[in-house]
RNA sequence: GAUUCCGUAGCUCAGCUGGUAGAGCAAUACACUUUUAAUGUAUGGGUCCUGGGUUCGAGCCCCAGCGGGAUCACCA
C-alpha cells in the first residue's frame, strides 16, 4: 500500500510512542463519569461538582501556544475543550510527556482519556483543566478538518456525497449533526414499536430467504442453498408469511424488516429497504386510515415534538384525518376526465395526447394507473389517501364491499410519493387462486413483476383467515420526511454503491522474486510502477534514472544500484 | 437505461487563449500561559480519475473507459 506524507508521519509517532513504553492501543477499560454535553448543560463556575472528571473522546482541533494548550474532544455527546499545562502534566522536571507526547505524538483524530477539572475561560467557554491524560487510539489516518465559525459558516466542509457514503464512519465523525438523522430514524421505529405493542400485537420475524417470491410486484433477488440445491430469492415482501401468522390465530403481529429488490437504484431507491407492515384481524381497510393517521401522528410528535414540520419550503402536517380519495375522484379532480365512464380506447386516447408512453398491451387499470402516476401523484403534498383501486393492479386485495371493479385499497401519499400500502385482505382462497392465475397469465406475456402462484399460502387461506387488514409502511421513505432529506442515501448509514475500484498492485515479495531489492520498492511504487507486467514494460534507462531522482527524493541511504541490475529486473 | 455535469495536494477548491501546477485548512519546524475558524514566520507535500489521440508542447482540446452527482424513465 503507497502511504501518503501524513499517513507515514502517523505511524512514525505510533512507533515513538511504543518506544517511549506507552501502549497506543491500551488493553484496560477507560471509566469515564461524564461527557461533553452534561458539562455544557450543568456546569457553572460556582458549582461544586465537575472538580473530577473523566470523560474520554476524538482530539478534533489543537490550540497549541507554548507551555499551555487548548484542544477539543469529541464524544458522542459533543464537544468539549479541554486545557492543559505543561507544568500541571509534568510537575516534575521531566516535560516529556507534555512537551513530546502530547504536542509532538499527539494528531487530531487520536482518542484519549482525560482527567481534570471543569473551570470556564476568560471568553466564558465551559472547559475541563487537565490533570492527566492517556492515549486510547492512535489514528493513523487524517480526518477532513471541518470548521465552523462563530457565525455557523462552515469551512472546508466534507460534503461529497461519494466520500461521504462510503465513509460513513468519517461523515459521522466530522459531520456530527448528521447522527441526528439516525437518532430520529430510531426514534421513529421505536414510537412505532411501543404503540404496537401497546395495542398488544406481536413483533415477529419471517424468512428472508424465500423460496417463492410473494406479496409484491417487483423484481427478486436470485440466490442459491447448496444443501438443499436449490434457488432462493431474497424477500420482495413479507406480506404472504405474515398473513400465515394471522391463520394461525395471532391477532395482530408486526415486523420491521429488510426487502430487497431487484430494480432501479436512485435517490428514492436503495436495493435493500426497510418496510413495516402488519396485519391485525378482524379489521378493515377503513379502521387501517384511522390507525395510520394515528402513527403519523405519533412519529411526527416524536421526532419533532409537533404534528406539523418543515420539508425544504413546504410545511407538512401530520395530525389527521388525512384528505381521503378514490383514485377515481383524484384522476377527476387533477385532470378533469372520469376514468370511470371513460372506456378503455378513450383512456388511451387521453393519454396519447397527453404525451404519455403507453402500449396496447395495457388494459384499463392499467392506464388509470399510469395517469394517476403523471396526472395525481405529484400534487399529492399533505398526506392524503387515495383509496379503492381496480382489481387488476391488486391481486392480494378483497374485492370492494359496494363499488364492482375495484378493491378496497388504500395508499398514502406525502410529497408525492407513495409511503404507505393498505387494504382489506383478501381472505377467500378461491378468489386469491383466480387472482393468482391471472398473474401467471401476465408473467406468460413477458411482465418480469408479475406475482407468483404460492400453494402453501392459498391452503392457508383454505383453513381460513379472518378479515384481516394490512399496511406496509416505508420508514426509509417516511424518515426523509421526518429528516428534510430528498434522498435515501441520506437516511441509510451505508447505501449500496458500487464497489470501489481496487489499484492493481503487487506485493514486495514479487519485486524481490525479480531481483528487486526490497527497499528499492517504494521507489518503484512512486514511479507508477504497481505492477511486476508494467515494469517489465519498462524502459530500463529511464527506469536507472529516475530511481537516482527518487534516491534523493525518498531519502533513501542505500547507494544506487547497478545499471545492469536495474536492466536485469527488467530483462530478465 | 437516457441526458447532463463533475473528477487537480490528506480535506475544500482555484487554474486565463494549450506554454514550468496554485490557495486556504491539515502536516512539519520555530515562537507564544486563557485561546477559540487562535496567530506569526518558515518548510515539505501532486499518477491533475484511467487509457488512447491531436500538438513542438495537454490539467485544459478530441475519443473511449471508470467512478460519482443531478434530471428523466421503471420500481417503494
Amino acid at each position: 500500500m503507497l502511504l501518503n506524507e501524513q499517513e507515514i508521519l502517523r505511524r512514525e509517532k505510533r512507533e515513538k510512542l511504543m518506544g517511549m513504553g506507552i501502549d497506543p492501543y491500551p488493553a484496560e477499560m477507560f471509566d469515564i463519569n461524564t461527557s461533553a454535553k452534561e458539562i455544557e448543560d450543568k456546569y457553572t463556575s460556582d458549582s461544586d461538582d465537575f472538580k473530577n472528571v473523566r470523560l474520554a473522546g476524538r482530539l478534533m482541533s489543537f490550540r497549541i501556544m507554548g507551555s499551555a494548550s487548548f484542544a477539543e474532544l469529541q464524544d458522542s455527546s459533543g464537544r468539549i475543550q479541554i486545557y492543559l499545562r505543561r507544568d500541571d502534566i509534568c510537575p516534575d522536571e521531566d516535560k516529556t510527556l507534555y512537551n513530546t507526547v502530547f504536542k509532538k505524538l499527539l494528531d487530531i483524530g487520536d482518542i484519549i482519556g482525560v482527567e481534570g477539572y471543569c473551570f470556564t475561560t476568560q471568553t466564558g467557554e465551559k472547559s475541563v483543566h487537565v490533570t492527566s491524560f492517556k492515549i486510547l487510539n492512535k489514528s493513523l489516518k487524517a480526518l477532513p478538518v471541518v470548521k465552523t465559525d462563530e457565525d455557523g459558516n462552515i469551512h472546508d466542509g466534507f460534503t461529497d456525497p461519494e466520500m461521504r457514503y462510503r465513509r460513513r464512519y468519517v461523515d459521522l465523525i466530522v459531520n456530527p449533526q448528521n447522527r441526528e438523522i439516525f437518532k430520529k430514524r430510531a426514534k421513529v421505529i421505536s414510537t412505532m414499536r411501543t404503540f404496537f405493542d401497546a395495542q398488544g400485537w406481536l413483533e415477529v420475524e419471517t424468512p428472508i430467504l424465500q423460496p417463492i417470491h410473494g406479496g409484491a410486484a417487483a423484481r427478486p433477488f436470485k440466490t442459491h442453498h447448496n444443501t438443499l440445491d436449490m434457488p432462493l430469492y431474497m424477500r420482495i415482501a413479507n406480506e404472504l408469511y405474515l398473513k400465515r401468522l394471522i391463520v394461525g390465530g395471532f391477532d395482530g403481529v408486526y415486523e420491521f424488516g429488510k426487502m430487497f429488490r431487484n430494480e432501479g437504484m436512485d435517490r428514492t431507491h436503495n436495493p435493500e429497504f426497510t418496510a413495516l407492515e402488519f396485519y391485525v384481524a378482524y379489521k378493515d381497510y377503513e379502521w387501517m386510515m384511522g390507525i395510520t393517521e394515528q402513527i403519523f401522528e405519533k412519529v411526527a410528535l416524536a421526532v419533532h415534538g409537533d404534528t406539523s414540520f418543515k420539508f425544504g419550503d413546504t410545511t407538512l402536517n401530520f395530525s389527521g384525518p388525512f384528505t381521503r380519495l378514490s383514485i377515481i375522484e383524484a384522476i377527476e379532480q387533477y385532470t378533469g376526465v372520469n376514468v370511470d365512464t371513460s372506456t378503455e380506447d378513450e383512456l388511451r386516447a387521453k393519454c396519447k395526447e397527453w404525451g404519455m408512453e403507453i402500449d396496447n398491451s395495457m388494459g384499463k387499470a392499467k392506464l388509470i394507473d399510469e395517469i394517476f402516476g403523471e396526472k395525481v401523484e405529484a400534487n399529492l403534498i399533505q398526506p392524503t389517501f387515495i383509496i379503492d383501486y381496480p382489481v387488476e393492479m391488486s391481486p392480494l386485495t378483497k374485492k370492494h364491499r359496494s363499488k364492482p371493479g375495484l378493491v378496497e385499497r388504500f395508499e398514502l401519499f406525502v410529497m408525492g410519493k407513495e409511503v404507505a400500502n393498505a387494504y382489506s385482505e383478501l381472505n377467500d382462497p378461491i378468489d386469491q387462486r383466480e387472482r393468482f392465475e391471472d398473474q401467471l397469465k401476465l408473467a406468460e406475456r413477458g411482465d418480469e413483476e408479475a406475482m407468483v402462484m404460492d400453494e402453501d399460502f392459498l391452503r392457508s387461506l383454505e383453513y381460513g383467515m379472518p378479515p384481516t387488514s394490512g399496511i406496509g409502511i416505508g420508514i426509509d421513505r417516511l424518515t426523509m420526511l421526518l429528516t428534510d432529506n430528498t434522498s435515501i442515501q441520506e437516511v441509510l448509514f451505508f447505501p449500496q454503491m458500487r464497489p470501489e475500484k481496487k489499484v492493481e498492485m503487487a506485493k514486495v515479495s514479487d519485486y524481490e522474486e525479480i531481483g528487486v531489492p526490497a527497499v528499492w520498492v517504494p521507489a518503484l511504487q512512486k514511479m507508477g510502477f504497481m505492477t511486476i507486467a508494467s515494469l517489465k514494460e519498462a524502459n530500463a534507462n529511464k527506469v536507472f534514472n529516475d530511481l537516482g531522482g527518487m534516491r534523493k527524493k525518498l531519502k533513501i541511504d542505500e547507494k544506487l544500484p547497478a545499471k545492469e541490475l536495474v536492466e536485469s529486473w527488467i530483462n530478465d
